[in-house]
DNA sequence: TTGAAAGCGCTAACAG
DNA sequence: CTGTTAGCGCTTTCAA
């Protein structure tokens, strides 16, 4: 492997002159610099980042935590598209990332410690993690990619607006005559489910509606109530006219099961979604879904710890960021059916 | 950040004794050991990585290539499992993966050059892809997670059998007496569809017919064809009974626009994907399908890489491994239809 | 069983 | 504009 002693040597300069020459400083004469990239072409140099983060104390690389009791969220595409946001902005600025599925019980700040990664990046984190109370108060530049609570301290987040989406996905619906809604919700634990079904709450409450506790069921993530449950729903006295489901695996389940026991889908029953997942654009019917941008939560939450690093980025500085909500409407949903 | 320099300070030994302490070297005498160890918890001292990787050549870290052409598959939940797998194996070996974006004109050899990774782990690189040959006619270890042509030089890789999922999809259909087939293909430049369809085109053979070349229908992946080409499909003289599909998603799609069109799956058309991802276990019927342990060929890809850096693993080593593939019969084929 | 010295490949500080 | 010296935190000789 070719160091920049066999460059400095093959052009007759010195270590710190080839130095000069592969971080572009300006105090290079331009025949000197041409002599050295010269060589460093012809002898194909690349510097290590090794040697290079050991005297700078600092390795460009980012650490990316997984919680691995995010295990059965994983296999849905919005976590790919995190990864690819915070990917490119970080390479972007010559960063690479570390990613890292950690365990409930191990600390994740090794990867700071002895990676030397210069921030971390942590993925759905629990809000009862253990080593969370470490990261946010110590002195680890960091962001998260779901909020913690409000009465913590300030931490760093990106997260997005689920209650703005419950509440357009409301909206939508109480606009095409639905009244009675069943709410087919994420465990508790989860705080995007616990914030969309604040978010629906909060939109009945102000239209003078009590959310009907007999309407909500809960089930884990991707996969919705069963037959038996959401035909007990229908029988119910004032039976729902509408499904609003906390993701979109679910809403594609349940429009599966409403196709299956005989009603049409939006004619009879309407259903909502959540996440605006690849596969919201390919069901039958087509999904209405509360959209948002993966993507865009990745590359922010990168952003935002390249700010903490003291890089210069392109979006304004914040600690904390909520970013926005849309319902897309497609053919999931339509006007209430007149009886 | 404390180093190896205060510790030796405090526990009153050379840091060569720390050093030998810390990996766990047998020419310690107890006494120091259990000295300097306590010193090393007191203190919270961690070993930088970085410069240990400097002065030994190694970094203990795997870089991750997954090529960014390969985006539209991305969202699939496939690529989050083989990343699990890959992690799960690099962390019980201490190694630690850098995942890397690649597009298609950048080199992904500098995460070897420049990190000094010690390995790279191929995803989904396409055949085509131009640094392909440096990586496999160079002295870099690395496995592919997908094979690359016969008539190459041997290479590293894991792959899936395909074929032989096919072939024993086509075998199941067979038996439920099917003749007929429809085939949605992803398109020729991806290997799997391409494999896909030599399997199914074999087992065919194999009875004695010739697949129908005006049964095959190419999409892109996770898009199947359109309601338009569906109905013209069935209305062919000799139409099929059964479609075979190169993904699950495909497949899905398919046998909604069936139902919309009045079909019992599988009453009347048998549908089969392939991957068995998470939605095939929650599609309404479930879907039949061949499956592919895509968790597996993470942590074998991450085995192979190991061995070949001298490290001690579970699997036999191999240079080329093609996992099984398993048809999983579920609730969308069925008998034909006599008619 | 332990330690001193040297050096991995690079950059920071300071001269020249 | 360029070079010298020192040192990042660790491991590797080689001696003691």
């Amino acid at each position: 492997m070719v160091t920049i002693t066999d460059v400095a040597r093959a052009a007759q300069v010195s270590k710190k002159t080839v130095s000069r020459v592969i971080n572009d400083h300006p105090d290079v004469a331009d025949a000197t610099r041409q002599r050295v990239q010269a060589v460093i072409d012809a002898l194909g140099y690349q510097p290590s980042m090794l040697a290079r983060g050991l005297v700078q104390g600092r390795s460009n690389t980012v650490g990316v935590i997984i919680d691995e009791s995010a295990e059965d969220v994983f296999g849905y595409p919005l976590y790919s598209e995190n990864l690819r946001g915070i990917s490119r902005v970080l390479s972007r600025h010559n960063f690479d990332m570390l990613v890292h599925f950690a365990r409930h019980e191990t600390s994740y700040t090794d990867l700071y410690y002895q990676r030397r990664v210069d921030g971390l990046i942590l993925m759905s984190m629990p809000v009862d993690n253990p080593f969370l109370p470490v990261v946010l108060g110590g002195d680890i530049p960091y962001v998260l990619t779901q909020r913690v609570s409000d009465h913590e301290a300030p931490a760093h987040w990106v997260d997005v607006d689920f209650e703005s989406g419950a509440v357009q996905a409301l909206e939508h619906l109480w606009a095409l005559g639905h009244r009675q809604f069943a709410f087919l919700i994420g465990p508790p634990n989860k705080t995007y489910a616990r914030l969309l079904l604040r978010g629906y709450r909060q939109a009945l409450a102000d239209r003078g509606q009590d959310i009907r506790e007999d309407l909500i069921v809960r089930s884990q993530p991707y996969i919705s109530a069963s037959k038996t449950v959401v035909t007990a729903l229908l029988e119910r006295p004032d039976p729902p006219t509408a499904f609003a489901c906390s993701d979109d695996m679910m809403a594609i389940q349940v429009i599966q099961l409403l196709q299956k026991l005989g009603y049409q889908v939006p004619g009879d029953l309407s259903v909502v979604g959540s996440d605006d997942a690849l596969i919201a654009r390919l069901a039958s019917p087509l999904l209405t879904t509360i959209h948002q941008d993966a993507y865009r939560k990745g590359s922010l939450a990168a952003e935002m710890l390249l700010e903490q690093l003291g890089k210069q980025v392109n979006s304004p500085s914040s600690r904390q960021v909520l970013l926005p909500t849309e319902l897309v409407v497609r053919g999931s949903t339509g006007p209430v059916r007149s009886r």
